[in-house]
DNA sequence: GTTGTTTCTGACCAAATGGTCAAATTATTT
DNA sequence: AAATAATTTGACCATTTGGTCAGAAACAAC
């Protein structure tokens, strides 16, 4: 048996894989991020991508394929900042500088936030069993984290899942319905300033109620 | 010139016109709901509304019109509590108030909350318009309300705009991302009573991080 | 009943779209 | 250069789907 480049069995992608893959997924998380995933055509991915359809089928075999592709792709920056939440850090500091991760991926990730939320919004026919088994285990560990700041007085007693929830509600707001904050607030788009500002507010609003003595 | 059944010349539905526009925009909505504009075929809101396509189309000419109708009748009421924002009344009892009314408006109509949803993700195409006039004078009101009760030392002092927007968030999270809050909460369902310790987790948080001295 | 109007549907069409395939083109190896 | 393998695409097919239309059925007015 002959290996071709690599020493592992496994199919070790050739350069050109890798970067009609890469090309072939950034192009379709902006198609599907405009159209959802039934208005996203396959041909549509593939003029974004610069190759013909077949071409795009050749790397992908089914769309359905290439949509779980992206939305693989996204759970993992989705998902860091929270494993990041350090049990033996500062509860105020731990939790601000949350709030300011998840709000820097609504400003840096638009896209790939409401593919995410598309996904949810549709039932979450894909993600179900990975938010049920990992992202499930995930928030439970941080909520532990969370109930332990709450036992030692570090923090006002709120129950930690919906603490979590208010933070994700909060922060992805901002990229989610981005045309309606801006309709709203009569802006072109939301740029760097005002994304401080927001964290600013979210942070004044969120820590201010959650730390005892209004300390901050 | 003869009028039907009515002094006026407007249109004058009929019992029967009255009846059936109503079970096509229901189960427009349902369907709408769990497969965006696109993925929605108008088969398949036929068959719920248990009749034809060609005499869904005798009622709405073409999709566009049916969904345009969906959001209308969904804008009334997911705009009404902001309304009842009454500027004579207490802070705290008005803004846990509206609270509530959301978070009820989450609870009761689900589907009509993801369409909305569904809708703003995809950049508000149809909303554009409505967003940027009715809506931004509404929240621009309310803005001035809440700064009102800033400047006189009854709130702590935090972005109006971003407060509504946080509200908003947090309230509708619970019916948007349903899906991915009952499977990280290991449950079925958001029954009754865990909507009630939602609205206490919410109230206590946002409203202590917004009266002065922690007064609740 | 007769007549006119509204409501309803089967049959159909044209366009869009996911996916296939054989053949062409390009890269890699020998 | 020749041979082999990987990549790319034009042409094509089957299915889905929004929308139309002629006429049938139900209803209303007389």
């Amino acid at each position: 048996m002959k290996l071709a480049r690599s020493e592992s069995a496994k199919p070790s992608k050739t350069r050109i894989q890798m970067r009609n893959e890469a090309r072939i997924l950034d192009a379709a998380e902006h198609v599907f991020a405009e159209h959802g995933f039934r208005g996203a055509t396959v041909d549509r991915i593939a003029a974004r991508a610069g190759m013909s359809k077949p071409n795009v089928h050749y790397y992908f075999k089914r769309k359905a394929d290439l949509y779980f592709a992206v939305l693989m792709r996204i759970l993992e920056i989705w998902l860091a900042p929270l494993k990041d939440l350090d049990p033996g850090g500062d509860p105020a500091r731990e939790l601000r500088h949350y709030i300011a991760a998840k709000l820097r991926f609504s400003r840096d990730n638009p896209i790939a936030s409401r593919i995410f939320a598309t996904e949810i919004l549709q039932g979450a026919p894909v993600l179900e069993r990975y938010l049920g088994e990992d992202l499930r285990r995930l928030v439970e560990r941080k909520a532990k984290v969370i109930r332990h700041w709450i036992d030692t007085g570090k923090l006002n007693d709120v129950d930690p899942y919906h603490l979590v929830f208010l933070i994700w509600a909060a922060t992805q707001h901002y990229a989610d319905f981005a045309p309606q904050v801006t309709a709203v607030m009569g802006r072109k788009t939301l740029g760097k300033d005002e994304f401080e500002r927001i964290e600013d507010s979210l942070c004044k609003i969120i820590l201010s109620g959650l730390l005892p003595r209004g300390e901050i």
